[in-house]
DNA sequence: CCGCCCTGTTAATGAGCGTTAACTCCTGTC
DNA sequence: GACAGGAGTTAACGCTCATTAACAGGGCGG
């Protein structure tokens, strides 16, 4: 079965791509050591060991997801950033692309701060600063889009309110069962979460940055 | 080495609840299973097997843990609410006490909702259906003290947007470190983290009784 | 047409781990 | 003072599981 030129097709995955979406999908189910690698095998046709002919061990599969993931948000986060005209633009830009990210990709947010500590060293050093560039990215957008977040002091204040709003929207595949089918989520649309979750971060951070933007301690 | 009583002098804590102590703090820093119970024994001075004095089974601790975090939860939740005087208050009260659980408990914060696939059928409906009251609870607070929120179709918009607040209140144990010493939490002291999180929240609320209490999709 | 290599397969290896078994010691009670 | 039982200990069992070894087939360049 082999030599096939692993033609780039569309909606035919390579067969890296399908291991990555199975070992997503089954990670986020399980948890990283609960997942054995005959299952992700089974999962995309092959069997056990075979996977080893396309990562170099379970690890690596962990690893590839985690680092392909900081660095869509970041990559994605900094074109959108860039693109808009103004400071509340970008947030709304920032915040929009999160949202998608969560919706759509709920798999990977989950295993991206959950199953950070199954990797080595190296890989979680290198993940931890693209996560350390992307919340950056995001608290020098909200200081722009709040003047009061801008004032010294407020720096830790802004970082907080970036770590928390994070927590907020990524807090849809926690909200939801394992697998739910694509129109329904807990009753509420696809847009209508996604517009949810939007408002409810931006009401976030002007409570931020009206009333504790001097809670610096 | 046995029979001393257990004394439930102040200080000492009985041996059940310093395994209690010490397996949170592993099972939230390596994840349940990656943490042997040999390590857990380890921990508290005795060695492996020894624990299966106090618990049935590795299971039964996560178990235990649980369990306890989330009848806490809805307890105190339930009488924080009654004490307050209306609704508003109510909120806060809830708001509040959440707070102080994240910040003060933050391993078993973690857990609660890291860890629960990994319980047993039986547990984790048990589990489900306390954190299911915990989030009614919610609800109907928040539905009481944002009017907007009380109206027809509204309701399902309030419970995601009290999933949501759950997940930013519950941010504070990814965005720090394993473990920090007492002061000093990224800068900002605990009562300026919890009275951030205060206000975040209550912004997040007040934005989706402003603008989405609509969006039922 | 030959041979390389990509992609599989199954079998074996070796380590780790939860749990149980068998045994010891110490303490409070009758 | 015997003794029942709580609280430990170490050794052994059985199972899972990631990884490696050894082998096979089929397509494509030469």
């Amino acid at each position: 079965m082999g030599g096939m030129l692993n033609a780039q097709v569309p909606s035919a995955l390579s067969r890296r791509d399908q291991i990555r979406k199975e070992a997503a999908r089954l990670f986020a189910a399980r948890g990283f050591l609960g997942v054995g690698v005959d299952e992700i095998g089974k999962a995309v046709g092959i069997s056990g060991p075979g996977l080893y002919r396309h990562f170099s061990g379970k690890d690596a599969m962990l690893a590839d997801l985690l680092v392909g993931i900081s660095e869509r948000l970041l990559e994605e986060g900094r074109r959108r950033a860039g693109d808009a005209p103004d400071a509340l633009g970008a947030l709304d830009a920032l915040i929009g692309g999160h949202v998608d990210f969560a919706l759509d990709d709920r798999d990977l947010i989950i295993l991206h701060d959950r199953e950070l500590l199954h990797l080595k060293e190296e890989d979680r050093r290198r993940v931890r600063r693209l996560q350390r560039g992307y919340v950056e990215l995001w608290v020098d957008v909200v200081r722009q889009a709040f003047p009061a977040l801008a004032e010294d002091g407020a720096e830790q204040t802004a970082r907080a309110a970036v770590h928390a709003v994070f927590g907020l929207l990524n807090s849809t595949p926690h909200s939801a069962g394992p697998q739910l089918a694509q129109g329904e989520r807990s009753g509420l649309s696809r847009d209508g979460m996604a517009a949810l979750l939007h408002s409810l971060a931006l009401g976030a951070f002007a409570a931020a940055a009206g009333g504790a933007a001097d809670v610096t301690g």
